[in-house]
DNA sequence: ATATTACCTACTAAAACGATAGGAATTGTA
DNA sequence: TACAATTCCTATCGTTTTAGTAGGTAATAT
């Protein structure tokens, strides 16, 4: 399952994407509306801060907002910088890749991990494709697409 | 990520798999060649029995068995009864469905809930067809599909 | 100056995870 | 019957992770 971190992060990144290009968002305006605790959002809104895909400004007037257009910021960005590995084994984790502790047998031949294989490829297939736009609710404020 | 106890479970699932209808298997038996603390071993089969994955005898030449066939023991119940949902939300978790406590909108309307509703299949998709018999490793013991 | 904001480090409480302890009950065998 | 080997069961423990809080510093607009 998601963290409710992860979680947080995507809630406070869609709703920073409903607002692309308007300036500014406060911790606090974010937090208040979408039900998140303050203090826990601002940590996790550093991160992604440091992660490059927020900016902020300090001082009055100040807040937080998205780098890059919401098409451009991948899904699996955020679970890996938030959760970690996608892959439900180390040994087939494409980022955070680690040798198998239990299996005495080489991995070339590993029933249990061609599974697993299979399993994030499976998820990679349907979440590669997804960016912070597609989470958010259609229809809504920034579909402008074509700002030249 | 997989915890220990189902990593566990099924590296001992596959060893008494492997020695289908051979009798009753000790835990120490399996700890030992697996490589599982014993006692954290004991409290993963009793789980499996209760389940009714496995039997067991106490008592001298005791020990663990199958109940059915490797290829009549699905993944998915091992890994939803060790760890729980297979979805990365309980808001699209079939066997353990909660309401979101996050999303203001209905569910129907959901784009998070959409895509990792998404996720959520595609995973199914692999993995429930899988039993404990394609975690074995090929080629060894018990092939005998044909047994009458 | 002051108010507002992000920045940063440290801390804490609770839950989950991994593992262990120790005795009771069961069973085969000498 | 005594004993050894085993499962059964409950409780406990230590560590790590998770979720969340506290409190001060730095930046900035007015």
């Amino acid at each position: 399952m998601l963290s409710a971190k992860t979680q947080y992060a995507i809630h406070a990144l869609t709703f920073l994407g409903e607002h692309y290009q308007e300036g500014f968002i406060p911790i606090n305006q974010i937090a208040e509306i979408r039900k998140i605790p303050a203090k826990f959002l601002e940590a996790i809104l550093l991160e992604l801060r440091k992660a490059g895909i927020l900016g902020s400004k300090a001082g009055k007037n100040g807040g937080y907002y998205l780098l890059r257009h919401p098409r451009e910021i991948p899904l699996v960005q955020i679970m890996r910088l938030m959760d970690g590995p996608i892959a439900l084994l180390p040994c087939v984790s494409k980022m955070f890749y680690e040798p198998c502790r239990l299996c005495p047998y080489p991995e070339s031949s590993c029933s249990i991990r061609k599974i697993f294989l299979e399993v994030r490829d499976a998820t990679l297939e349907v979440i590669e494709g997804k960016s912070l736009q597609d989470l958010m609710q259609s229809g809504n404020s920034y579909e402008s697409d074509f700002v030249i």
